[in-house]
DNA sequence: TACCAGGTCCTCG
DNA sequence: CGAGGACATGGT
């Protein structure tokens, strides 16, 4: 049986401390204080919502876009015409419904000082990886993430459960209950799924190498 | 050129 | 339920 804190103690071994959520487009090494406040709470909400199946690069433009219209406050968002939105927030891809998301959340954010799960997935454009990305990162709540890397990395190490509780469950019951420790462990699954454990994995550079199902097969 | 990126919703069987 | 399609830009 694999051994959950194992591989988080071998990607913090390979990549280091990522510092995540990055808010002002910079990232914060081994500093779990952020959001500091109201706005940055905000701009990791709505980065959670415009990263979805997207890589970070167009969401930061589509942020820095919202800021230089100094539209990232609930209040703007939810004041503009949606179609408006759309084209500030167009490098984020599917813009228009992200647009729509956008402004669904803004919605219910402003009326609500309570963000369960539950309500924010019955939220239009919030599934479970949103929902947990904003109470892990925005409000320090210890949820684990699952994204699509999580999934295909734990395939390849040799668990094959697949839907994503099952996943979650994994690892929320192997590892404490710490709010930094899920930050950190998500980010490195991310780094490795872009670095290493690719589509195309490059295992004989992989740190798990020696304990990963795939990895051990494949290795020349 | 083709493929993919820190998903979610809707429809259909 | 679960699979399959729609949604879309920018980088390699």
């Amino acid at each position: 049986m694999l051994d959950i804190n194992e591989i988080y103690n071998l990607l913090l071994e390979k990549y280091g401390y990522q510092g995540w959520w990055p808010i002002n487009s910079k990232y914060h090494v081994k500093d779990y204080s952020f959001p500091k406040n109201k706005q940055q709470e905000f701009e990791i909400i709505i980065g959670s919502i415009l990263t979805q199946s997207t890589n970070w690069k167009n969401t930061e433009k589509a942020i820095k876009n919202l800021k230089s219209n100094k539209l990232l406050s609930p209040k703007k968002i939810n004041s503009i015409n949606v179609k408006k939105l759309a084209l500030i927030i167009k490098s984020s891809g599917y813009h228009n419904q992200k647009a729509k998301k956008l402004k669904e959340f803004t919605k219910f954010y402003l009326k609500n000082n309570k963000l369960t799960r539950d309500k924010l997935l019955g939220i239009y454009g919030i599934g479970k990886e949103t929902a947990d990305s904003i109470l892990l990162y925005a409000y320090k709540r210890p949820y684990f993430v699952v994204d699509a890397y999580t999934k295909r990395i734990m395939n390849r190490l040799g668990f094959k459960e697949g839907t994503y509780d099952e996943f979650q469950d994994i690892f929320m019951k192997s590892l404490d209950n710490d709010y930094k420790l899920f930050n950190e462990f998500h980010a490195l699954i991310v780094k490795h799924g872009k670095e290493t454990c690719k589509k195309n994995p490059i295992c004989n550079k992989c740190r798990l190498n020696k304990i990963c199902e795939y990895g051990k097969s494949n290795l020349s």
